[in-house]
DNA sequence: CGCCTGTTTGACTGCTGTCAAGGAGCGTGG
DNA sequence: CCACGCTCCTTGACAGCAGTCAAACAGGCG
């Protein structure tokens, strides 16, 4: 067979599935009709499959895309020149990564890979010609960075005024509800991150996130055993967040 | 004299002065040539003026307009609904408030004004028409979103990592560089906001904000009475904010 | 002058970071 | 199959930065 007709068809196969995919509830598609559908699987490129511990990007690379996760998850962070991390965000199949890039030539984080991870693949140069035809997909993209924002107002709140408790239990139920929007369990999950990057993303030690797993356990509020979780008792979660029982960090 | 002859003639003093705005460089108009500015102008209500501690929106207001600041300064806060207070931001002239608010009905925040204001309104509904028209501008636009974005998560690394001194000198040297882009003293300024709002957004107690003050008067780094600050060493200031980082790699 | 708000200073407590060591899980290789 | 090394996680002891409480001070304004 011709290498040109086999590549032809596997582009056939990535392409026109945005609205096919169980995720287009929460991803762009989200504010599309049937035939617009169509002009944004026009410029995605599908189901780039990174390995644990791989980068989508980071801070050399030049900016070009964003990226929606389709399965797997992924971390984002700032490395500093002194090569301290801070970890800005955990991104689940859904979401988007990379539109806190969009104002530099450079991405403004390191995306790596949590688990083997598959993402879709936005060139901004032609999602912002895109969105010039597509008003709902402009919304959507507003839509998003200010949700973005927000998430992020929320993380400094948490980090300002919350103790490692609070911060923990917030943290908690916002994956809980974000598994929740994909039809998983929210009582039962695992994490995908290592109780490190939930230290370094809440800033506070290793340890304390340690602390407080084993605390809210021995209260009977969780069950952990590694990074399998269970919440017993989300209300009292809910509880010890006290005005942060929205979903809003990230 | 005929009441709508007047006004069209205040109406027309208002507009067509984004061009001759000295903050043209900085607000929204930056992207844009002269025949676009134009578009512009005819959406934006200029000159809205604001008393100190007078609400320009808070988040029972339903979300309608970006605000750009012409003079004075804004404070936005998050207030949960326990009454406790997040400063989520400060907003000089030149600046764009309400891009965090673009995702829900209401605003996401509370805008207060620190002194007397001027204010240009953007209603979001025409502003999100024209960008669709005006490729530049829509441009502009993702760019600010998502330099506040980075801004968001560079707050949150200053939170999560840094000690009282390192806070409070990378926000007088944050002031520091906006004076400076407006042609001010980028050494000799008057502190818009008060202590307690510095804590807050920082998060900090009053009191530590206080003795962090006179330890880098003590130690000859700045001067400050009340408000009233001056910048003595700005190379001891930025070895302030750099020493964690390295520290940090040891 | 007195009131109110904002700022400063001091003494003390405590949460959380740091240091140190040990345990658990897992893939690799003998 | 076990030993080994590695990474990740847990636990304990201790110290320090910053919060809390309390009080005095300063400045603006009627």
């Amino acid at each position: 067979m011709n290498q040109a007709i086999r590549l032809h068809q596997v582009a056939s196969q990535l392409r026109a599935t945005c609205n096919k995919c169980s995720l287009s509830n929460l991803c762009l598609p989200l504010a599309l009709e049937e035939n617009e559908l169509e002009r944004l699987e026009d410029i995605v490129l599908q189901g780039k499959i990174f390995n644990r511990g791989e980068h989508i990007f980071d801070q050399s690379t030049p900016f070009k895309s964003c990226f929606a996760v389709r399965s797997g998850s992924v971390k984002t962070s700032i490395i500093t020149e002194g090569g301290d991390e801070q970890v800005t965000g955990f991104f689940m199949p859904g979401e988007l990564i990379g539109l806190d890039s969009m104002a530099t030539d450079n991405y403004a984080c390191t995306a790596k890979v949590l688990e083997r991870t598959s993402v879709c693949e936005f060139p901004v140069e032609k999602l912002e010609q895109l969105t010039r035809k597509l008003p709902e997909l402009q919304h959507h993209m507003y839509h998003l960075m200010s949700q973005e924002i927000q998430n992020s107002h929320q993380l400094a709140m948490l980090l300002s005024k919350n103790t490692a408790e609070e911060r923990i239990a917030a943290l908690l139920l916002s994956l809980s509800s974000r598994f929740q929007r994909r039809r998983m369990s929210p009582t039962n999950f695992s994490l995908p991150m290592a109780r490190n990057d939930i230290a370094n993303f809440l800033g506070l030690a290793v340890e304390t996130v340690s602390r407080v797993f084993t605390r809210f356990q021995n209260q009977g509020i969780i069950k952990a055993r590694g990074r399998e979780v269970e919440l017993l008792d989300v209300e009292a979660l809910q509880l010890v967040t006290r005005d942060f029982a929205r979903q809003g960090c990230r």
